[in-house]
DNA sequence: AGGTTATGTGTACCGTGTACACATGTGTTT
DNA sequence: AAACACATGTGTACACGGTACACATAACCT
């Protein structure tokens, strides 16, 4: 019980054996709390039970565990959104089953926005280019990234004949703005504190919004 | 030429004479050039001439003064979207008038996110409710802000019959998530460094959606 | 003139990121 | 096995930022 901060676990070895695994649980856990500015490396090696430079032997510097931690969050997002999916019936028709995906997608989203607040900030924090790449670090089960599962989504639509040809291009963004708009709103704007059948109400409808005017 | 930082100006008087003022000029100057996470108490005082904590007689503290040039930067994209209004037309029919002042209002939002993004960022970082407040300082010439000119716009096309009664609830919200969103991603996510060609039409392709879907 | 108040100064402390030199294990080569 | 290089953790140190507290000085008001 001499621990402050959380699991200081006292080691014993002069090594730690597992230190930047340590570290990047430790910035999770402290991104799941308060969003990336609350990523401290100081607080992540404290947790860790190792002195603040050791950091430096795994992590160029803060950025670069706040990058890992945000490669983590973007596989829970993209977790979220397969577990939207997997409810899906493929065999409801080809139009509706890929509406259906591409609304998984948004309310997968949505849901990760919701659950968890501070991982899905540090997700965001720093769109640097996640579509074309291919790190698996930040994909889920599937081997995709959220943006990649959403390209499949509306892929699906427009295959079903759901999305014109000449509107697929680019598509990706439109539909995006409007759910990452939302997320935000609900997370940490205006829309706050919102109950959740209003929350999921309004999620609805923007998806309603999306399928419409895309 | 000895002063480092920008506008030190040694003043002779004790008193400054303008302090507050020139310290929210100096925030906003720090915000335009890098965002809510620029404004920095310390360098703010810098640029006024004085010490640290001369700051305080003025703000209760750092977030108190970004929270200053917020309500600049809010006000500053309410003049962007009146000035976007202003080059309407309202005899050019009342369905199709309310329809441009919805626009209107994404588009000065988007034109001011790509023209400041610093401030932009900073006008949005921590939005707190702006909807029912009528602090001047964060409203355009019309003494609105942001929010109630978009809120305005919307009752237009419903007053024109462009939005069902049943819709017209909560709508600010979709609209805002969309273009919110998408200004986000053009300022500082994947659509970056965007040509303004496609800067443009993207911009209008979103409130193609938004129009149609609402 | 004397007191009260507003505003700027000095000093000080804590927390954060990070550079640099040093210590201590581990693995490899002879 | 001894020697050595390498990887990984430690100690010390500095700069920067926010901010508390006591003090100085000027403006204002009797």
């Amino acid at each position: 019980m001499s621990d402050t901060p959380s699991s200081p676990r006292r080691r014993t070895t002069y090594r730690h054996g597992d230190l930047r695994n340590a570290l990047l649980e430790a910035g999770i856990a402290l991104a799941r709390a308060g969003g990336p500015d609350a990523v401290v490396l100081r607080e992540a090696t404290r947790q860790a039970g190792v002195v603040p430079n050791a950091a430096y032997r795994h992590f160029a510097n803060r950025d670069d565990l706040l990058q890992a931690v945000r490669s983590y969050a973007l596989s829970q997002v993209a977790r979220a959104m397969e577990a939207e999916l997997a409810g899906l019936d493929p065999a409801a028709g080809a139009l509706r089953w890929a509406q259906d995906s591409v609304r998984a997608i948004g309310t997968g989203y949505l849901r990760f926005a919701h659950a968890e607040p501070g991982l899905f900030k540090t997700a965001f924090s720093s769109h640097e280019g996640v579509e074309g790449d291919n790190d698996p670090t930040r994909a889920g089960d599937s081997g995709m990234n959220p943006f990649q599962l959403l390209s499949m989504a509306l892929n699906r639509l427009a295959d079903a004949g759901g999305l014109p040809p000449e509107r697929r291009l680019g598509a990706e963004y439109l539909a995006w703005s409007a759910v990452h708009g939302l997320a935000l709103l609900l997370s940490e704007g205006p829309l706050h504190g919102m109950p959740e059948p209003q929350r999921m109400m309004i999620g609805q409808r923007l998806l309603d919004m999306v399928e419409k005017g895309l």
